[in-house]
DNA sequence: GTTTCATATAGGACATATCCTATATAGTAG
DNA sequence: CTACTATATAGGATATGTCCTATATGAAAC
């Protein structure tokens, strides 16, 4: 699982809690990995069950304490190893294609309906990425490394890209319905 | 989750067993949708338990009984109404994007590595869409509709274009790398 | 006759993710 | 003082998917 890994990702530049984890994952990293909180805190223990990372209790005075991990030398040639290698196949698994598919069963007009809606989420999409602050300053405190900016940014335009075509894809299948070119039966 | 309306996609167009199903999603439809044998037989018990579809032992003389399923009118309702409903938004997961934002870890040459691989698997993965025959007989036994064909060509289609993005997305980012237009630090 | 494949069925155990709940601190709004 | 937000932690139960196992029929290959 790559839940993992991505944890280790953000430990090996610099320690953080569970807390700081859930933060930067609703927020910097939201367009490519969705984390939930305990999902969070369960693998950070995992991590330090098979010593991936160590966990050190800071006593605060009017806040609870707060649990900091550190990734470790084991940890970080793990995080290494895992980003030179190669990723299994995932399983396709597209609800939007089964609608696509068996909306061959809807009219013409339904079916429309239908992408419309699926092109006004993509535009919204679309809109959240273009909010999206591109500046570093913006992230300064998840990175000051312009290399690491660089290839977050990376991830943003992939993102974009793909949400683009898929938006003009649709489009283009909407204007084949209005010029008559899906078969009827 | 969509398995159970996949399911009745099919069921909607005619009668199956369990072992139908799972050569229609090993192969008609395995690049939008992949389900693992036991888990469509535990749907298929789900879909009957709930009153969506309705199923019929058939003796067989020379091969263990074949349990047939077909769909009810609630299970064809409950399907029209999923077809025409908005789908919810799913969390981001992907793994090859949390290796892209780490791999500003690697060096230049690493990072080429990387991206070249995942070139590779997406060619290969263009090869498999070319491969695939694309002439409605191929398919005459999961549909003899033009328009239910048409549809799967849809999804064939979207695959093709999604992947084909991506893959001169990563050419591209070759090509800067080459270029030397990554940061370095 | 063993292995593999095809045709059939389906349960057990586990992995991962979600949603809910719970606790404990402080601060703000009403 | 209740509700909400922020800062902190983490367990219980459930949903979904995977992998393995098991059974039972026939056919083909070696």
């Amino acid at each position: 699982m790559s839940l993992e890994h991505a944890i280790l990702g953000f430990l090996s530049s610099r320690q953080l809690t569970g807390y700081d984890l859930k933060k930067i994952f609703d927020t910097s990293v939201r367009h490519f990995w969705a984390a939930d909180q305990s999902q969070i805190y369960r693998t950070l223990g995992r991590l330090a069950r098979q010593g991936w990372a160590e966990m050190e209790v800071i006593t605060q005075a009017e806040r609870p304490d707060r649990k900091v991990y550190r990734i470790t030398p084991t940890g970080r040639q793990e995080l290494l190893n895992w980003l030179k290698s190669e990723l299994p196949a995932e399983p396709p698994r597209s609800p939007e294609m089964i609608q696509v598919f068996f909306s061959a069963q809807l009219t013409d007009v339904q079916v429309r309906a239908m992408l419309e809606r699926v092109a006004d989420q993509m535009r919204q999409g679309l809109a959240v990425f273009d909010a999206i602050p591109k500046n570093i300053e913006a992230y300064a405190e998840f990175t000051q490394s312009p290399r690491e900016f660089y290839f977050w940014l990376l991830t943003l335009e992939v993102g974009q890209m793909t949400t683009r075509a898929n938006l003009d894809w649709i489009e283009n299948v909407i204007q084949r319905i209005q010029d008559g070119e899906v078969p009827q039966a």
